[in-house]
DNA sequence: TCTGTTAGGATACGACTGTATCCAAACAGG
DNA sequence: CCTGTTTGGATACAGTCGTATCCTAACAGA
């Protein structure tokens, strides 16, 4: 078979390019013609790597919601060691963090927190938007949200199991008030209204509200002997 | 002058219409034509009262926050007067009302709660969306929530001050951190992950910690002898 | 070297977009 | 009744859209 080509790294370039536009000038702007031009090529090789526009449309939202994971991992990774990781092969994993460190951590994921994250809330907002009027994207784009949720819920539950939290909180109505808080805060912030620090700020103070006003501070790990205090971000 | 034509009622009609397309099919899916046809006139006369696309949006955007302050008011009224409402002219007014009231009353009216709210919440998402890439329609969509922000941050001040909340608190975080929540709510609604029972709920849940769990519900007027619980919503 | 497959350049089609123009009904004021 | 303005029907124009087609370089395997 001639010419040696990578279709995978070829498609990310074009998806790539897609969420550039995306998130700069809205997905209404994003047209098979503009992401040929974003991208440097010609509308044959977009045409050509993607059988239609909705298949193109598919790949970023996949993209969006692989970088939200990525994020999300290096975020608790650094929670865990917070100076210089040499990490070790028996290194502490996530489930050796404490809930509130794993809930600081993905909340302040999902608050933009630079430019590339401000630049993919955008594209995710854009992406969200879309998907309340077209089904095909919804059922594509609510299973990550969906997952977080579950998953931060049982985790929470099992921190309330292990008196981290009061007893008569409900887990179910914590995670997805804090969520729905996360999410406020991010339209909030990409429109200008409020800085990432506000953002943060406003988001610890319902963790020292749910947690406690004891500590104040996200523990990254669970208290062994003495939890070293690993300060995520805040003000 | 010939005919009579009442160019407002016209421009209402054609307003209703694009608000109609976009709150089910997207703002992507409104064109002149579009909205000619679901008004049902020819799209001269959608040209005739509107010089162009962008007034015809900003119309729609303006429409948009007329009905959210019309229902918010309502909601305040049908909190003060809960029962068949009789209003004396010296009616109590917002000002009456208890911080926690006015905060349950607005952040009631942000959860979208009929299906005409819904499809109004559904309708201000796209604009949202879209005015995060459009300059015009961002600084004409940020005002009322602006206005909002501000009105309910200046009466949760004056609550500390009357001792309704602890003095610990800082009304502008609250009241940020309350708006933020009802957005996320929302969007989490209009997705279909949440009912707008769920919504309600964490919403008084929310309040609840901030008022002290003491009451528990949002009564409605100031207790000048012993006021009586206007239950607004929940479960 | 020859051959057959792959990767893309060039071009075109029909649909739809916002906007502009031309012109004819409809009707109020004289 | 006449006249002039308002209202809107009909049509057109220049772009842009997603998609399809045709054809030719480029190159791996024989």
């Amino acid at each position: 078979m001639p010419k040696q080509v990578d279709h995978d790294e070829r498609r990310r370039e074009l998806t790539a390019a897609l969420l550039r536009i995306a998130s700069t000038r809205g997905l209404q702007a994003v047209s098979m013609r503009e992401v040929a031009a974003e991208a440097g090529v010609s509308l044959r090789v977009v045409q050509y790597y993607f059988a239609n526009k909705q298949a193109l449309l598919e790949s970023g939202l996949a993209e969006l919601g692989a970088r939200m994971n990525r994020r999300a991992k290096q975020r608790a990774a650094a929670a865990i060691e917070p100076v210089g990781g040499e990490r070790v092969e028996g290194e502490p994993s996530v489930g050796e963090m404490t809930a509130r460190a794993v809930l600081a951590a993905v909340l302040g994921t999902v608050v933009p927190f630079d430019e590339q994250s401000r630049l993919d809330s955008m594209a995710w907002t854009a992406y969200y938007t879309a998907a309340l009027t077209d089904p095909v994207l919804a059922a594509a784009g609510l299973t990550l949200p969906n997952a977080l949720e579950s998953f931060l819920t049982k985790r929470l539950a099992a921190a309330q199991q292990a008196g981290e939290i009061a007893p008569d909180r409900d887990p179910r109505i914590e995670v997805a008030g804090l969520l729905a808080l996360a999410n406020g805060l991010t339209s909030s912030v990409l429109s200008g209204q409020r800085s990432y620090e506000d953002a943060t700020e406003i988001i610890e103070y319902h963790l020292d509200r749910l947690f406690g006003p004891a500590d104040g501070l996200s523990r990254a790990r669970v208290p062994s002997g003495e939890g070293s205090a690993g300060r995520i971000s805040g003000h």
